[in-house]
Formats: structure tokens, sequence, C-alpha cells
DNA sequence: AGCACGCCGACT
DNA sequence: GTCGGCGTGCTC
């Protein structure tokens, strides 16, 4: 008699374990892990997914029952991946069923036509070039192919040609008979990037972004599955595909935040991309500018591998230069505008000639808030603990849950008409930049530009083609677009992502600073970048105007050394979530009452309960804690013993 | 999750 | 006397 272990389709933490079925012997063909099936469970019936077929069982046998079906139509995981879901359900602390759930193929929704998979869309113009890779670019090939058990981490600079170690990799691989994973964050998903792609590896490579329908993903991940793709680029779930005979992953960009999950599982996907190249045996290269931490921090302990990219890849282009602009200098010579002397000349300069420029600024909307200047009355989002941002036509907008009103004309609160908007915004940059540049032809790319299908690949091409002068956007411009025109890059204010109460505020400037600089001087023109900040004398923004990351790491992990914060240790995080307040107060106090009880003798170090940056979004209160220690098991138990309390408030919890 | 079992109040 | 409230416990 065989036996079959089946995980239930119901993502909770009491159900999380296999129960173990009979397999009738009119299904032993069919019953293989990863098949999904229907059983009966108590008193009526459900499906789940066999992860182990077996010859025993350790059950009493007169109790066991039978499986009823298989579940006609349905996908199969693919084996290799239910060991990964077993480390993310471990790592992150999910069901089960959750991480398989995640590890699985797009829903099939068997498209009725024959799908069409975006590889088709190669324009035969084009040619296929193969640029020669500069010393440097074929050291690193011949390094990371060297040896490809261990990861390795592509540090090179803004415009170093990353992209074409990646290709001579995967031409490397696909030459072995492999096939390669390349992922992308989502951002960086526009055709200028993919395009390359297309014209060098034609049908063999399949495109999976968000704007795909499932039955298009399915398309893809078929096609890998079968082995009629070599290379499939994606997001972060990409780095799920199957394949026949996985050789590589690659992350690009890997430092960007797209690649940690925000819902359950919270994964992160390099660390999932290096569990899922170890199970294949497959190798792993992270690349970027500006790595994590704490990837450098391992590759510095010899965890990884580390290779350099120094020069920019493009004939005669070196990195800009950059130059620091004191705010409150221009403010005591009377320049009240957002635009520097040195910043509004630079741009005259290149409107003359015909080159062009991208200015940075991390807030959208029109203004900042809007607040009465009697009574200092702010107006408020109702569903969440924020300022509503001002927007184009007198409009206020909610940036976390999309509420929107009229901006008032007179204080609700105490009637004045002295209410106004302050602080800026991109839309208000992009007005004052039309009424100093009249001439200038100025696109915008934010958030509320790019919300149509094609929006973003829209603004990224017509500006690639030279169609407008000025691009003006929040962090989006700046994360991996190569524009060999651009000369100017102006930081309209540098110091806004600088304070926020998270240790990883410094980091998150440098990368959005030095990608930002990384923009200029693509091509052979020499760029200048202008960093505008009121702070010119931060170290972080020193850093990242000198390009220097290195100088920035050692900083920032003295900073983290001294305070214990990863990576220099291990820290947990805990965040709750609930539509009542006195709920989530005295349920945090309840978890941190219990942890402070149940590891009494553990020298751990608890921080809080504290508000987190915003008190309640989208009408849900917010609470967290942090739990400092150096052993990661221990914090592991710690979150083990979170998930089993029954509360009413959600839980999300990062083991950092 | 869902469904059964179970032990106390107000109804035809 | 029964109908039904939802507390507790189990599902191979």
């Amino acid at each position: 008699m065989k036996y079959a272990s089946v995980i239930v389709d119901i993502s909770l933490q009491k159900l999380d374990k296999t129960f173990d079925y009979e397999v009738p012997a009119e299904l032993d063909e069919r019953i293989k892990v990863g098949v999904k099936v229907t059983v009966p469970f108590g008193s009526r019936q459900i499906t789940g997914y066999v992860l182990k077929v077996r010859e025993e069982t350790a059950f009493e046998k007169e109790k066991i029952k039978s499986i009823i079906s298989v579940v006609e139509g349905s996908l199969r995981i693919d084996p290799s991946l239910i060991e990964l879901a077993i480390f993310m359900r471990d790592r992150y602390g999910c069901t089960l069923n959750q991480a398989l759930k995640t590890v699985m193929p797009s829903k099939k929704t068997v498209a009725k036509k024959k799908t069409r998979v975006e590889h088709a869309t190669v324009e035969a113009k084009e040619p296929t070039e193969h640029i020669a890779l500069n010393s440097e670019q074929q050291a690193a090939v011949s390094g990371i192919l060297s040896d490809l058990s261990k990861p390795a981490l592509l540090h090179g600079i803004t415009g170093s040609g990353k992209t074409q170690v990646y290709m001579a990799l995967i031409d490397e691989m696909i030459s072995r008979g492999k096939q390669v994973i390349l992922l992308i964050p989502e951002i960086s998903l526009t055709l200028q990037n993919i395009r390359i792609f297309h014209s060098r590896y034609a049908d063999r490579v399949g495109v999976i972004n968000s704007r795909l329908s499932a039955g298009e993903k399915y398309a893809v991940q078929s096609a890998a599955a079968k082995g009629e793709l070599d290379l499939v680029i994606g997001p972060r779930s990409a780095v799920f595909v199957s394949f026949k005979n996985l050789g590589l992953i690659i992350v690009d960009e890997e430092h960007e935040n797209a690649y940690f999950s925000e819902t359950t599982p919270r994964y992160n996907t390099v660390e999932v991309a290096e569990m899922r190249a170890l199970l294949a045996g497959a190798g792993l290269v992270l690349g970027s500018a500006t790595p994590l931490l704490d990837d450098y921090k391992k590759a510095l302990d010899g965890r990884y591998r580390l290779f350099l990219l120094k020069e920019r890849a493009v004939e005669n282009s070196k990195l800009p230069k950059v130059h620091i602009v004191d705010l409150r200098e221009e403010l005591k010579s009377g320049n009240r505008s957002i635009f520097s002397r040195e910043l509004a000349a630079g741009i005259l300069d290149r409107l003359e000639k015909k080159e062009q420029v991208m200015l940075f600024l991390n807030r959208r909307g029109f203004a900042g808030f809007v607040s009465c200047r009697s009574c200092g009355h702010v107006v408020k989002c109702p569903h969440c603990d924020v300022s509503l941002t001002s927007h184009a036509g007198g409009r206020l907008i909610c940036h976390y849950c999309g509420y929107e009103q009229k901006a008032p004309t007179v204080c609700p609160k105490c009637g004045s008409k002295y209410i106004a908007a302050f602080g800026i915004g991109t839309q208000k940059i992009e007005s004052l930049t039309k009424q100093l540049f009249p001439e200038a032809r100025v696109l915008r790319m934010d958030a509320d530009t790019t919300s149509g299908k094609a929006g973003h690949s829209r603004i990224i091409e017509s500006f690639s083609k030279g169609k407008a002068d000025i691009l003006i956007g929040t962090q989006m411009i700046v994360k991996g677009h190569d524009f060999p025109n651009v000369t100017l890059v102006g930081v309209i204010a540098a110091d806004l992502s600088l304070y926020s109460n998270d240790f990883r505020a410094s980091e998150r400037t440098f990368q959005l600073l030095t990608q930002a600089a990384g923009r200029a001087g693509r091509g052979d023109k020499e760029g200048l970048v202008i960093i505008q900040t009121y702070n010119p004398d931060n170290s972080t923004i020193r850093f990242a105007a000198a390009q220097d990351y290195e100088g920035f790491y050692a900083d920032e992990i003295d900073y983290r050394k001294l305070l214990d914060y990863p990576p220099a240790g291990a820290m947990l995080s805990v965040l709750l979530t609930n539509p009542s307040e006195e709920e989530v107060y005295s349920e945090t106090e309840y978890l941190i009452g219990m942890i402070s009880k149940k590891y009494a003798d553990s020298d751990l170090h608890l921080i809080g309960p504290s508000d987190t940056g915003i008190k309640k979004i989208q009408d849900k209160y917010r609470r967290m804690f942090f739990v400092k220690f150096p052993d990661r098991e221990l914090l592991k138990s710690i979150q083990n013993d979170i998930i089993k309390e029954p509360i009413t408030s959600s839980v999300q919890i990062d083991i950092l």
C-alpha cells in the first residue's frame, strides 16, 4: 500500500503540517510529488498538494482515508521548488501552504487563443550587437565563471557596463546547455532595457512583467519548463521559474527595494535566489553600483566573491563631476527659488547645447502639506495619520490610501483664510521649470503620470528619443536608465530622505544620490551633477557626491556596529496592525511581556514598543517593537512564539 | 478555516 | 420538554 503526505490548501498555522492518505490503486500512476488532489478532511472535502509518496505511514492505519481524486487541469508544483518553499516557511515564518503558493507558477487561466509571448516583438532593423568587453569586464566574466559554487557580487560603478557582463555570462551558460534567470526590478522592465536582450536572444528569451495577463505569464513559464527558452527576464517572482537545467541566476540592481516582497511571505529575493541556486547547483551573480550593506559585508567576510568594475564602459566616458550647493547660502544671498544659481545656469547652458537634463526630487505632488498660518492646523487624511499632499487642480491626496478631497479655502478649524500649501513636489517643480525656462520641453515622471498601462515606458522612450529637454521625477527616474545625452542631473533637495526613524535612512539616501548622479555623462560628453542641500557637511551626502561606496560603507558599518544594527547584529522587527487602537496597544504589551518572561535568561535587547512612523494607515492602527540579539536562531524561535499567539491584530515579522 | 460536539437560556 | 447561542476541539 502506498501513502501520500498531503498539505491541505488552508493557510493556517494550526494546519501547517501534512496529513497522510492512502493512494487508491486506480490513482497510483497519477499521484506524484507536487500534484494537487482532493481529499476527505473531517466531514468535508478539500484540496491539497502531495508532498511525499511512501510505502508506509506513521499514522494509525485504521483511521487513514483515501485520496478522492487528482484535481483535473491543475498545475503540478516543480518538486525542486518544494524544498525552496520549505526554506521560505522557515526563514519568513509563513505557512508552507503560503510558501507553496508563492513558489508555484501563476494561475493557469489557459488562454483559449494561442497566447503570444512578448518575445515576438523583435524588430529586424536592429542588428545583434556583440560589444567587445573591456579588460575589467572580461576579468569579471572569467572570474565569475571560474567558480560558480559561491555567489558573486559584481560591484560596478554606474555606467560600467554590467549588462555586457551579464550577457557574456548568459552566452556561456547557453553554450553549456544551461538556462538563466535574470531578475530586474519591475521599474527597469522597460522596452529600452529589454530590447537589447530581445535582439540578442530573439525567441529564446521570455520576459515577464506585471502588465502581462495571467495567461501570458503562464505561457512564458511553461515555455521555460518545456525547454523552449534559455533565458527568462522578470521581476522578483521570476526567481521561481522552472527550468530543466538552471545554470545561473542574476540579480540586477540587487540593492533595490523591489526585491523585498511586501506580502506574506515577506521574502528577500536575494536570499531566495541564493537558496534556489544552491538547491539547483546553479551560480548566483548580484550586480549593483551600490550593493546592500548586508551583501557587501558578506563579500568582505568571504561569503561572496567580489568583482569590481571601476570604469565606465563607454569610451571616454567618465564619472560625472559632482557639486554640492548649500541652499542656506542661496537663501542668504537672496535667492528664494528652488533652483540655485548654479543649477539654473547649468540648465540654461544644456538647453543651448541641446543636451538633456534630469531633475530629481523625492516627493511627488504639487507641494507638501496644507496648513493654516493662523492656528497651525494641518489637513490630514481621515483614514491615515498623515497630512494630505497638495496636487494640481486644488486637490489634496493621501499618498498612503489614495483618499482625495478638495483643498479648503478657509481653515476647517479656525475659519481663517490664511491656509496654504507648504513645501514642494514634482508637480510644482514642473510648473516652476516651465515658468523659468519657457522654451524647454518638460516631461514629468512619478506615480501620478505613470499610472497607465505603458505610462512608464512611454515617458522613458520619449525622453530617450530626445522628445523632451528636461525630465523631472521622483526616484523612479534614477533607476537604471541609460540616457547618453543627459549631461546634467539636478538633485533638488537631497535632505528629504535623510531623516526618518529607520536605521537604513542613510543607506537609502546614499543609494538614491549615487544612482541619481550616475545618470549624468553616460555618453561621451562630460556630466555634471548638482546636489542641492541644507546639510552640505552631512557625511552621507559627501560620500555620495564623491561616489565613494567604500568610504560610505566603512562609515556606515561603524555606526551599525556601535548600535548592533544589521548587518553588524541581527534584529527582529514586529509590526502589529489593528482597527482598534486599544487592542493594538494591549496586544503589543502582551507580546513584549511574553517574550521578556520566556527569554528572561537571554541577554536580548527589547526596543519599544514604539509608534510607527505613521500611526494609522487605512483605518488600521500600527505599533511596533524590535528585538536585537546576535543569534538569529533565537530570533527565529521568538518569531515562532509570536506566530502561535492567538491575538486579533495582524502581525508582520521580519528577521533582519 | 469549517464543521461537529456540547452544555446552558427562552420558546412553541 | 426542544431550538439554538457560539466556546472548544479536531481534521490523516
